[in-house]
DNA sequence: GTCTATACCGTGATAGAC
DNA sequence: GTCTATCACGGTATAGAC
């Protein structure tokens, strides 16, 4: 019994990296193989067009991914009872579960993370794939903030959360440009303090942007 | 004396306006000759190799950009007198020099903009072009916060600027997620809304996170 | 059913002739 | 400034090996 991975999974582990860093077109087919270490029919045999490798990948980890996210809002829902959590709970169940997936041993969930960053960021995929395999999540987490916001406007609700996924996607891209910026102060890939300091912030930005 | 529009420049508006929406890869020469009614060989006469074009794009209007800013920056701060503006003008001084571009009659600033988020969000054009082009500004910018808030640290000052970053360039990213999202009460393209919220938020994110 | 070798044919960047 | 040739690369299909 050896630790074998399929041949299947190597290669949306090699597309999944290389998609991430490289967007879609910078990405050919023989490059997936040869760095999954297969032959270049495999993957249209496996998966079919190199659009299908890319959906492939995308889809692979975003059941799980949903279900974490949507049982963190469930614990902290339950823990808070009838009054409901407050926004840093929320705000906080939203980002956590990326955190632990990115610093999981499975280096692959860091590509997949950055490999949403490119999609969320990008006008021709966002429609495709974004919306539709995130949004329903997003909304239940949105209908936990309106309930623990009562008096706020709906639509200011929607921009909030725009400015938390443009500061989440930023860091799920991992580009090192805060290491430069601050001089190496500061690190793309130090989730911890990344996520320590997003959750006030972006609570803060919706307590004080949705008022009135 | 006809408005005569320099071919030169129909290449970079051309070439400027197919980046920020296919990413470097996703165009190629031919397109870009093709979007510009001139022939194949002229964007390689003028600019030389493809790499070469996508760099002129970004570099013609950016010293104009940070010029802008920077006026910006300038006019909030003598308006403040010696006790320095408050983080909401900074904030504000940083941010609507974009709005007023991106709503600009020349349609290529809103494409501009669209490509600096492209440029922003990736590992591989964010060492190379990002921070050499516009982190000196940046560096003003975070100098005048420190001022404003003397006792935040300065490791989360820069984690609070890449929250800040991120939810920019997700406006300026223009992706239309936050109108299927909304079910179509909020529109990417809605600027004022946009920044309106932004800065409020922003604002009271770095008071928040920046304090201890 | 899984995988490999290879061929096809279009496309693309670039250089050099004019 | 423009036209055209070159030559490499890329997506995909197919034939057949294990």
């Amino acid at each position: 019994m050896s630790p074998k991975i399929e041949k299947k999974d190597k290669i949306l582990d090699a597309a999944e990296a290389l998609f991430a860093y490289h967007g879609y077109d910078g990405v050919t087919m023989r490059k997936i193989a040869s760095e999954a270490g297969v032959d270049l029919a495999l993957a249209g045999y496996h998966f079919g067009k190199k659009m299908d490798v890319f959906e492939a990948v995308f889809q692979r980890r975003a059941g799980e991914l949903n279900r974490t996210r949507l049982e963190a809002l469930q614990k902290v829902q339950a823990e808070a009872g009838k009054s409901g959590p407050t926004i840093e709970k929320i705000i906080e169940a939203f980002l956590l579960p990326l955190e632990i997936a990115q610093e999981s041993p499975d280096p692959g969930w860091k590509n997949y993370l950055a490999l949403i960053a490119y999609v969320n960021n990008s006008a021709v995929w966002g429609e495709k794939l974004m919306s539709s395999t995130f949004d329903a999540l997003v909304l239940e987490f949105l209908a936990a903030i309106k309930k623990a916001m009562p008096d706020a406007d709906e639509e200011k609700i929607y921009w909030c959360y725009h400015n938390l996924s443009g500061a989440l996607t930023l860091t799920l891209a991992q580009t090192g440009r805060i290491d430069r910026l601050s001089n190496n102060k500061c690190h793309s890939s130090d989730f911890q303090t990344a996520y320590g300091i997003m959750i006030p912030f972006v609570a803060a930005g919706f307590k004080e942007a949705c008022k009135g």
